[in-house]
DNA sequence: GTCTATACAAGGATAGAC
DNA sequence: GTCTATCCTTGTATAGAC
């Protein structure tokens, strides 16, 4: 009968507390180099208090790793339904939304790291790709099916539209993890600029007629 | 006056066979997890040994990181001036070669690996990208532009042909990697059928006429 | 739920013999 | 150039008091 956030402990906030801080911290070192020392510290705790909350360092990155997938795609999955727009705009703002999942959030942000574990949690690779890979494609190829449908856009080849619409976001997210010390980095990489003229491209690929 | 590889001392095959051996364990685990007990076994040699070819880990990763630049785009830059292809042919040839570099080699392979240092080494970060990634994107632009020099291909948004030529690359190398415990990995991301339909996406878009 | 104290393993690195 | 032996730090994890 507590007014906290859900569960009658009560310890909720301090361990999604603890998984906000290891996420970042996991994000910025890898794995390996993320302690669990530094970790309590920016928390706030003791090294020893971790472990009431996670039995191991591995269980707390599953559940850093695991975290947010629904939450991710949902505002893609609206986009795909909204009835006031046309097909062209649809397709439009669900790849600025692409660039919003996997470039500026957390869990798209996870791509690098991921990479890096997943032959030791080959489990998280798999989540990663059906909970979240996954769902961004097959939202991605409805919305062209659709329009394909309704006349709007051409027939096309299915494999290779899917790659040129993911292809750049991803590389635009690895790339400027890659080159995040480079005072320049926004010059060289600009986020608008780049997925203007990718949507643009893709429009040509597309569009009927 | 020996018929050794090159230095005087005679030690140049083991140094670069640990560079070797160090390269695909760093690959393999990530910068921290890949130990340099590890290294030295699988070398056959003893850990203080190593010592006396690299003064630390962080001088081994470098030489690691740094490794085969100039060799990986050679055969990029003789596709360029190769006076035998039409405009077109020369630009698949160097859409082809892209993946050979960057999802076959090692160095190419490097990127996810790069993405989780760079905060510890930017000076690798740095040099990857001046000496790989630039050296590439000039290569592919310069084909490019000789191309509309010629009328083989329409002006075009030399920012988004750019992402939409390296993105899927880059992608399917961090793809490949992210997703390698998968046992359907070749069916999911087959690196030939991707390759020829990107290949045609860009011909239609910077195609003449 | 957090603390202090501690066990135990592994990693990077050095000294000095051969 | 490689070895054995050793140092020191750090990391994960556990025990048990409060």
């Amino acid at each position: 009968m507590n007014a906290s956030s859900g569960t009658s402990d009560g310890n909720f906030d301090r361990r999604a507390e603890i998984v906000r801080v290891a996420t970042a911290l996991f994000l910025e070192k890898g794995y390996a180099a993320a302690s669990l020392s530094r970790i309590a510290e920016e928390v706030g705790i003791r090294k020893a208090s971790l472990y009431h909350h996670f039995p191991s360092k591995e269980a707390l990155f599953v559940a850093c790793a695991t975290d947010g997938f629904e939450e991710a795609v949902v505002a893609l999955a609206a986009i795909r339904e909204d009835p006031s727009l046309t097909d062209e705009e649809r397709l439009r703002r669900a790849i600025a939304q692409l660039y919003v999942i996997n470039v500026d959030s957390n869990t798209g942000r996870m791509s690098p790291l991921i990479a890096e574990v997943s032959l030791r949690f080959p489990e998280v690779a798999r989540a990663f790709r059906k909970e979240f890979i996954e769902r961004q494609h097959a939202i991605l190829m409805e919305i062209l099916d659709r329009g394909v449908a309704r006349g709007s856009f051409a027939a096309h080849d299915r494999l290779g539209v899917e790659h040129v619409i993911f292809g750049p976001v991803v590389n635009l997210c690895l790339s400027r993890q890659m080159f995040a010390p480079c005072e320049d980095l926004e010059d060289w990489l600009p986020v608008e600029r780049i997925r203007d003229s990718h949507c643009d491209m893709v429009l040509r690929l597309v569009r009927a007629g």
